[in-house]
DNA sequence: ACAAAGATTTAATAACTATCTAATTAGATG
DNA sequence: CATCTAATTAGATAGTTATTAAATCTTTGT
């Protein structure tokens, strides 16, 4: 994680408007007009705020009709405080240090795919753990194109090449911020919204 | 924790240079102009960011002869991440959890004094587990006055009423923010920055 | 296809914050 | 006490951010 990331996180947070946001969304989801009321300040100001908690992958939105939908993004809201401390501690340390990091990853990444990948490139079944998990679908939705939208069909036809659960492989993708879903269309995320196993403990 | 504290943790690491400074902190104690130069900014700047970083209780400050040292506060560094999450996530609650859960922390609580305190009083053993730990050492620093400053001969003979090792003792005392010393002498922090094993996971 | 209603976004402004220079305080030392 | 060193305060400025009023975009009824 590098420093701005660190930064448009903890600058998310640190409006007492937005924190109250995300507490009511911890109820579930709302709209704007909801949570403008709710809130005591005007509908653009929601939208205002909305920004900054996507720009840090806080929360998540679902257009249905002319109303947005939003709600919390669990994973992020979990696993983006640890990355805080990682970074100050890290950040004393050498060089050289990230650098055999990066290398012991790649040798991580590449084992768990040769262990649930089969030779013809089917993926053998679904890892439960986390850290595996987020690996295979990195690797599978690396297939798709960017910037380009596919109708849920579409989406279903691709994860069948690797694996006949298609359901949950594709709601694990929006869950892990690979994609995401607007008018009955689904999209990459850009690559920096991706949840990585590298950022977890 | 309430939502000031929360606002003011996440304002403090929100900022480029401020995170940059608790990076070199992190390789040790610096004075301020030392930061200043390593930061490339005026010692102004620094008393600037001091003062934020000290409000949110992430650094320490020592002062010998006219120099000021400061130093990494690890304990909040790494408990304050997961207290946001409580509080977005146990904000959404009903008032009645959270009364069940400080029963439920007094029974806790009393149960840790009863087994590490013998019936007159002496601590048997320092816990090792840090929850019961912090029960232990705010038990024992309750009996000290606020307010009041102590030369390291009375800390000392004020602890060894309860325990043979005072210097373990009262370093723990310092490293988990219920006293401080300045000019050789030592004098209880306010309640509020007392690390408590109910902030903990 | 058009107007009204509903929901969100844009543009302007007011409040805040990081940074600097200059002046001041506080402590140590000859 | 004069001087040196380190840190803080005050005042000024530039850049950033929270908020609102007005404009734009979406859906729906006629």
């Amino acid at each position: 994680m590098q420093l701005d990331k660190v930064v448009s996180y903890h600058k998310a947070l640190a409006d007492t408007t937005r924190l109250r946001m995300l507490v009511l969304l911890a109820d579930g989801e709302r709209n704007g007009l909801e949570l403008a009321e709710k809130l005591g300040v005007t509908p653009a100001t929601v939208t205002h705020h909305a920004a900054k908690l996507r720009e840090a992958s806080l929360i998540n939105e679902r257009r249905e009709k002319n109303t947005i939908y939003f709600s919390l993004n669990h994973y992020f809201l979990k696993n983006s405080a640890a990355a805080t401390a990682d970074f100050i501690y890290r950040g004393a340390n050498a060089r050289g240090e990230l650098n055999a990091m990066d290398a012991e990853q790649t040798k991580i990444r590449d084992s768990v795919i040769r262990n649930f990948m089969t030779k013809e490139g089917k993926l053998k079944h679904i890892p439960s753990q986390l850290k595996k998990k987020l690996i295979v679908l990195e690797h599978i939705v690396s297939g798709l194109e960017k910037g380009r939208t596919y109708t849920e069909k579409e989406i279903n036809e691709f994860i069948k090449q690797y694996h006949d659960d298609f359901a949950t492989i594709r709601r694990e993708f929006i869950m892990h911020q690979f994609m995401f879903r607007e008018q009955e269309r689904y999209e990459l995320n850009p690559e920096e919204l991706w949840a990585r196993w590298e950022s977890l403990a």
